[in-house]
DNA sequence: CTTCCATTCGGCACTGAGTGCCATTAGCAT
DNA sequence: ATGCTAATGGCACTCAGTGCCGAATGGAAG
């Protein structure tokens, strides 16, 4: 999902009501993300982003809650996503094959966009304070597969099996990531294959 | 680890040079825990620690690097011990059936700390900016798993295996701790052993 | 065109975390 | 007393984030 510049008007059929934003979310990140890696995120200050994309500072934060949610963009219509995708799975499907599946399936990015998406993990796994404001993003995400899970089983969302798997899938995610961004040429669904088929061998014995 | 409160002389055999420090880290914790549980912890603001201690904002500051730090006390000294653990066991032990066995240990509490152990947690897990900033304490518990895999596997501590392996059993330390603030009469090591037999026989099939 | 209304904009002032600087204070040794 | 060392804490500063409120914008109704 790349920035959607230009056209900026679309959007659903509502009659469009009062004045019209000056800008967009994904604007924004973009300009953002390109400050980031100039200068760096502690080195980009509110301040610059706002006067960089021509608005005023308090008006950044009624499209960003925090400076920290500037590389995540519109990550809840990527949580929908997979959320549909497990619901249409077959339920004859083994329920770890699904998760797996699902997992592969919402990691696979357009090779044109690899390099943003490259940029954008970095930021988010290399700067202590996005890291740190991930796990409240890896939260949505665990619950995806919770509830996916949850309902397999027959069993509470926040019951032990269902969490404890979703924990599992966040970190086999991550751990392929973490490889995926130390090595330019990998290809992240073979990582994420890979660390998927170790985890079951290692378990197995 | 309770607040090692009165005698605060012995440490090692240094001669003692200068002024002595007025409090210590585990007094400064357990002042502000207190607070957190009396106002909530966005409610309670760093000043208030530290007048309630009896110290300068300033001084607050040398003790802790953020006000996030000051439900982990000395965390550290608890990873030193896991790491001391794994290396004290026999090689000859199957990897997973060691890795296991240390994460329970780590997490075996004395009953009588049990209810502040609780709280504390309760506060980790629950208050957003506490979560958050746990990351950073979890990455470094991980990197003890990882790097015990890794010279059992004889791989690089960065490399997939060790990490994918780290991420999933503080991912399911994590699902078995949610269960045990949720049901009060639940035991930790119960729930660590029936996790980690889940994701067996999960992954097993 | 004017008026009304919804919605966004953005300045201002404020809180609170965290930091650099530095004079002051407390303990120990000579 | 003098000197050395280490901890203290006040002050001023930066920056993220928030509440308040008037100003600007654009469509719709008159």
């Amino acid at each position: 999902m790349p920035t959607d510049d230009g056209s900026r008007a679309g959007e659903s059929g509502a009659p469009r009501l009062g004045r019209r934003p000056s800008t967009t979310q994904a604007e924004l990140s973009h300009v953002a993300l390109t400050l980031f890696a100039e200068r760096g995120f502690e080195d980009t200050t509110v301040d610059d982003i706002a006067a960089a994309a021509g608005i005023g500072r308090r008006t950044f934060f009624r499209y960003f809650a925090s400076k920290n949610d500037l590389p995540w963009g519109d990550f809840d219509a990527q949580l929908d996503g997979m959320r549909r995708h497990l619901d249409g799975l077959p339920d004859d499907l083994p329920l770890m094959d699904a998760v797996c599946a699902a997992v592969i399936e919402f990691n696979r990015i357009p090779p044109e966009e690899v390099p943003w998406h490259r940029q954008r993990m970095r930021l988010l796994l290399n700067v202590p304070a996005l890291l740190a404001h991930s796990t409240l993003r890896f939260k949505a995400w665990r619950d995806v597969v919770a509830e996916y899970a949850a309902r397999r089983l027959g069993v509470p969302a926040d019951s032990l099996e269902p969490q404890a798997l979703a924990w599992t899938m966040l970190g086999i995610a991550l751990a392929a990531y973490e490889q995926w961004l130390v090595h330019e040429d990998a290809d992240l669904s073979e990582l994420l294959e890979s660390a998927l088929r170790m985890l079951g061998e290692r378990f197995a014995s």
